[in-house]
DNA sequence: CTTGACCTTCCAGTTACTGGAAGGATTGCC
DNA sequence: GGCAATCCTTCCAGTAACTGGAAGGTCAAG
């Protein structure tokens, strides 16, 4: 199949197909005679597993590990599961930092008028010396 | 004073300021007869100023906006509560998408027994074929 | 006068793509 | 057979916001 079937099955551009490829993430594709790259099943199985994995917010280095232990049938889980919960810690690292930014905002904006006076808190507070 | 000491004032990398010079967001700073930079006390304000903005996750975009009305004393405070709102609700989707794969990771590492067997519901998720 | 800590510019690399140009291949239609 | 539309290819450049490092000038202390 053409790369724009792969890409259909996939959910991933074609544009993206290529640029795994490019950076050794997925083996060259077979080339039919015109040039033209060439996907069967098993490809396009391995394109989905990274398009899953990377919409989980895992990193290309954290697919390339994943997806190594994908392919190896010696795999233990626990590694698996250990780049995961790395990944959720990750994750609750970065939706404190969110709360709190948006606690801050939040606060400022509901002190804040918001009408055609210049007098604003928010910018105020941007421009607070330090103590 | 020099850049090293506003980088410490402002809590901005020396680097960073030469960038934001760089771009434009800041003028060109003062310099000396020996080339070196020369920053002044309302320089290490503006500087401050964006430390701040970017810390809670304003794009330099934004900044530039930001800035502008901070300069600006005909400003109107619902222009700058507008981008505080617009911010915030950018905040509130990210931390809506990140809860999301926390709890989808979350789920499959609860189910990954996470030893040294090979199966590992993970990646099996990953690899699911779609129906 | 030397050493070390500054400062300067410029270039390259980061992350993970995305857009676009130039040109060849294929497909469908008349 | 010819033509247009739609593929496909490669390669180059750009994105966001820095960061690291090299090469070289400057300055203050001892």
């Amino acid at each position: 199949m053409n790369i724009s079937q792969a890409a259909e099955q996939s959910g991933l551009p074609s544009k993206t197909i290529r640029y795994y490829e490019e950076i050794s993430l997925v083996d060259p594709a077979r080339r039919r005679n015109n040039g033209y790259r060439d996907y069967a099943e098993r490809d396009v199985h391995i394109l989905r597993f990274l398009h899953r994995a990377r919409d989980l917010g895992f990193s290309i280095a954290d697919c390339r590990m994943l997806l190594s232990l994908y392919t190896d049938s010696d795999r233990h889980s626990a590694d698996v599961k250990v780049i995961a919960l790395n990944r959720i810690a990750e994750i609750d690292r970065k939706i404190a930092e969110l709360g709190e930014m948006r606690d801050v905002l939040a606060t400022l904006a509901d002190k804040c008028h918001g009408d055609d006076r210049p007098d604003c808190p928010i910018l105020d507070e941007f421009a607070a010396e330090v103590e």
